[in-house]
Parts: C-alpha cells; structure tokens; sequence
DNA sequence: TTCTTATGTTAACTTTGTTAACATTAAAGC
DNA sequence: GCTTTAATGTTAACAAAGTTAACATAAGAA
C-alpha cells in the first residue's frame, strides 16, 4: 500500500514554502524541512521544483504578481499625475510592511537570478512597468518641454526612492511609524515632504 | 612541524572574511572555507569568532565605523542645516555604492543580532547618532516653534529615506546613474527634488 | 496489454556549522 | 630554571542541508 502522493504536490509545497517564509524568511526554508512538513520525501520537491532557487523563484513570482497588482489598483485610484505618484508610493510601502519577507525576498539578493527565470523576470519586469508607466504617462494635456518632461521623470524617481527607502527603513525597525496615526496617511506625508531650503531660513 | 601561532591570526581572518565577503557575500563565506584560505585549520576560527555570526559581527562593525566616518565627514562640511542634510545623503549613496555588500550587511537580515554582539550595537548606534544629531541640531540661531522643529524632523527623516532608497535601488541595479554625470551630483539632484505639485500643473 | 512518462522513494555524496577531545605554545608564578 | 596555566591549534566527529543517482509505482498513450 505504497499510497504515493497524489494530489498536486507542488501547489502544497509553494503554500507551505510561503508559510515558512512568512515567519522565518528565506534562510529559514529547508528543502528537507518543507518536504518533511508536506508529508513527503526529502527529494521529491526536485520532481517539482529546480530545487531550492527554483521554489524561491516560485515564492518570488507570486509576490510580484501580488505587489503589481496593488499598484496597479493605487495607479488606478486617480488622475492627477502627482496624486497618482503619491498612491502608489503609500501602496508600495504598505505591501512592504504587511509582507516583509516578500519584499525582501523580491528586492534582496537571495532573489534567485532573473536571467535564469525567464517567468520571474517577466513578474519584475511587469510590477516595474506599472511604476514606469504611472511615471511617464505625465498628464498629456499639458503640452510639456522634454526639460519638464525629464524634471517629471525625476520627481517620480526620487518618489520611488524615498517610498522605497521607507519602506526598508519601516520594515527594519529603524523607522518606528508613530501608533496613533495611520499608515497611510504617515507615509503620504513623509512622501510629500519638501527639501528644499525654507523661507525662514535667513 | 606543527606551525602553530603564525601571528594574528585573528586579523588575517577578518581580513580575508571581508574580501570574501566583498566578492561573494555573506552567503559565500564559508568558515571552513575562510579557514582553508587563510591556511589554518577549520576549526581555528572558533578560537578567535563566537561562530559565523561572530565574524559577521565583527565585519560589520568594522562596517559601521567607516560607515559613521565618512557620514561624520560629511556632516561635518558645511555649517548650513540643509546643506548638511545633502551632504549626508550624498555621502551615504556614496558609501552604499562603493560597499554594496557593507552596506547590504549592516542594513539587512544576515546582519547578526544586535542584541547578542554589544559592540555591533554601540557601533551601529553611534553611526545613526550621526545622522540624528545631523537632523535635530537644526540652526540654533533661528528660534524655532515646536512645529517648525517637528517639520525639520520629518524633513530629515524624508531626506534619510530618500537617501537609503536611492543607495538600495542604485545597488540593485534598479536605478541606474547617468555615465555622462558624476554620481555625487546625480545623488544630489534627486535628494533636492520636489514633489509638490508645480505650478503648471492646471 | 505494453511502453513511456511523470512522480515518489531511498540512499548516497558533498559541504557546512559546530563541538569535543587532544596537542602545543607562550606566559605567569614560584 | 621549572612548573603550571591559559591561549591557541589540531584532528575527528556529528547533525543538517542541497543535490543527484538508482530504483519503484502510478497513470496514460500506443
């Protein structure tokens, strides 16, 4: 009665890689463990996966088929340009915060290499082009110099950057976003304060 | 012929952990193999390291001083408050990009715990007191209300945002500088960069 | 039915982190 | 000087992990 496993076997080894990612992050996740956890043998992720990188790879793609999506509905939540910009900064340290080990994972250098995983370079490239587009589709009524074109592609860098730098902060404990406000609202005004020099400042 | 004692051992150690660790990564280094490198039995460096974490440790506190170093130097440029805050951020890009795998150690989850190596911990405290002392000793000889005070904090804790997003997405490949530009200045332009909304914008 | 492929299993091999048991050197006390 | 002791090295062992090979079984195509 050597009742092998039938079921898809590799839908229950993704979950349970993601659970234990979830709460150990990626070093934490034993092949040997995972199989030993699913109930099957130490070898048989190999019959489903490309061993260890390939069921991270796996993990990765799912995140940034998730993390594009929520940016693609904060693209979607306006029309204005700048306010666009502003939601989908909050949207992108939101999905770091409440999916550390994802973020990390996607952004870390424990990402299995994109140029091996053609699939997962395809879920970066895409959750990127949501960013990309919602930078440069400027609003196009107003006619624009490629000077301001640029200056707008810079504005949305440096947005990027600073929601991206929160989001490492935050999810790194070095940022402690205050209890009594909300999320959102703290990192929409983080993400909307201005360098340059004050008026007062003489 | 047992050679024992060849000198400081310890040292030679640390020395080619951390070339190891430049060219590999903390994932590449190997203690047996770090052993082997530096001509000496695989188990000598539990003599001189409490394990692979203890190297790690001592690697990136050696980390987090040239880190605070170059931050002090930066600080220490200018007298202007805004000006400070620019150097800063320049000066830490600067150091993500020319220590990529440093600063990957010293901010991310292979970083040994804080609380179990003290001296990481004075270490890395001392290197954020550089930048907190940046951010609160604001310009003096401007009274400033409380308000004011608390927005020059968020404004530092935007730029120190901006800063370690640009140095995260620059290292990993996601921001690529100008070639044409100088890095610096490339840094400096993005830091200053506004987000509120121009006034063309209607 | 038979052949082939996908999927599982067990057993090995290699590397790594770590510790124990033992050896040698340097230094401190006498 | 001689002895004792702590520091530093060594070898040998262990468990855990990634990976692969060799073999077993299920399910579907021929």
């Amino acid at each position: 009665m050597g009742k092998y496993h039938h079921g898809d076997v590799r839908n229950v080894l993704l979950q349970q890689a993601e659970n234990i990612l979830i709460d150990e992050g990626p070093a934490g996740l034993s092949l040997r463990r995972l199989a030993r956890l699913t109930g099957v043998s130490e070898a048989a992720p190999y019959r489903h996966f490309d061993g260890k990188d390939g069921i991270l790879a796996a993990v990765a793609i799912a995140a940034f088929e998730r993390f594009a999506e929520q940016l693609e509905t904060a693209a979607a939540s306006t029309e204005n340009h700048e306010e666009r910009i502003m939601a989908l900064g909050a949207a992108y340290v939101q999905f770091a915060v409440e999916n550390p080990q994802h973020f990390r994972l996607i952004f870390g250098r424990e990402r299995p290499p994109l140029d091996q995983y053609p699939e997962l370079r395809d879920a970066a490239d895409n959750a990127f082009d949501v960013l990309q587009r919602a930078v440069t589709s400027v609003d196009r009524k107003a006619e624009m110099t490629l000077a301001e074109a640029a200056s707008a592609y810079n504005r949305a860098l440096a947005a990027w950057s600073r929601a991206h730098g929160i989001a490492m902060l935050v999810i790194d404990g070095m940022i402690v976003p205050p209890a009594d406000q909300d999320l959102s609202g703290f990192v929409l005004g983080l993400l909307a304060e201005d360098l340059t020099i004050p008026a007062n400042a003489e």
